[in-house]
DNA sequence: GTTTAACCCTGCACGC
DNA sequence: TGCGTGCAGGGTTAAA
């Protein structure tokens, strides 16, 4: 789950759960649900921090989703690559792989589901939020006002590294993963392997623009959800922007530009989908 | 400072 | 049919 994804789930929770009160927050039995929890030693610890708690607001920071809660404590989720949140009643019985069932005391639950368990839940003072690292490293949202050009283009010359990983560093710019990054740079028409400090300011706005328009347009089509990685929003619905996809996952097939077969190569671990006519 | 690889985990596609 | 293998991926970490 990338960026858009979590900013679609933020907006339905926004709506469907802020103002609701946890009667109370089961940490199931299995063995996972404690890989999920991994920051809390104890069920029972987790669990009583939420018990009794309303949630005021939720927030974003890069892929994290912060639930605040009153009491002055908040609740961060981190999907992963397999997390979900679901929206169930006490009559649905929960799918596999539910880690986390949190009863509203207005009636309904809300679930967290992770086949994989990269994700992760955990409960902190709103005091201590600053002392998660992984948090406080979270470089700026592309979504930000704050997030200029000129901004973006002093970021870029200061490093000296490939698009591809840099793009999808989370200290450099928040939110993007494998999937966006290669739309974005698709969409910008740059290669994965282009050195950041060695492009021209025509070039920086094209990225620019580029990673701006392809999140916004993929929180339009409510995200993407691939066959292998079933990403569904809070109501169990899969996102639409799969179909818009230009590269990612088409390898062999035509540009939907110019005809060349899409490319791909593996970088830093990922594979990376390119036009070899349409980047440079 | 940048880059690479390994790690965590399960589901699924693939080949025999 | 059934099993083993390899791969996918987000983020951190250690090593190159």
């Amino acid at each position: 789950m990338e960026l858009p994804e979590v900013e679609v789930m933020r907006r339905d929770l926004e709506k469907e759960v802020v103002g609701k009160r946890i009667k109370q927050a089961e940490v199931r039995p299995h063995r996972n649900a404690m890989r999920i929890i991994r920051r809390h030693a104890r069920r029972r610890e987790f669990s009583d921090r939420l018990a009794g708690r309303k949630i005021t607001r939720v927030d974003r920071k890069g892929k994290y989703l912060l639930l605040f809660l009153d009491g002055a404590e908040v609740l961060v989720v981190h999907f992963g690559m397999s997390g979900q949140l679901l929206r169930g009643t006490k009559r649905q019985a929960v799918p596999v792989h539910t880690h986390v069932v949190m009863d509203f005391v207005q009636g309904g639950d809300l679930r967290y589901v992770d086949a994989r368990t990269f994700g992760e839940m955990f409960v902190s003072s709103t005091d201590d939020l600053g002392k998660v690292r992984e948090l406080d490293h979270i470089a700026i949202d592309p979504l930000e006002d704050t997030f200029t050009w000129q901004e973006f283009s002093r970021e870029l010359g200061r490093r000296a590294a490939k698009l591809k990983p840099l793009l999808m560093d989370q200290k450099f710019v928040s939110g993007l993963g494998n999937i966006y990054s290669d739309e974005v740079l698709f969409a910008a028409g740059l290669r994965y392997d282009r050195m950041s400090e060695t492009l021209s300011s025509q070039e920086v706005r094209r990225l620019y623009r580029a990673m701006r328009e392809v999140v916004q347009d993929a929180i339009r089509f409510r995200g993407t959800t691939l066959d292998d990685e079933a990403y569904v929003d809070l109501f169990g619905k899969p996102g639409e922007f799969q179909s818009e996809l230009k590269v990612y996952g088409r390898k062999g097939l035509a540009c939907r530009r110019c005809r060349t077969p899409i490319d791909s190569v593996k970088i830093a671990g990922r594979n990376s989908y390119f036009c070899p006519q349409c980047q440079s």
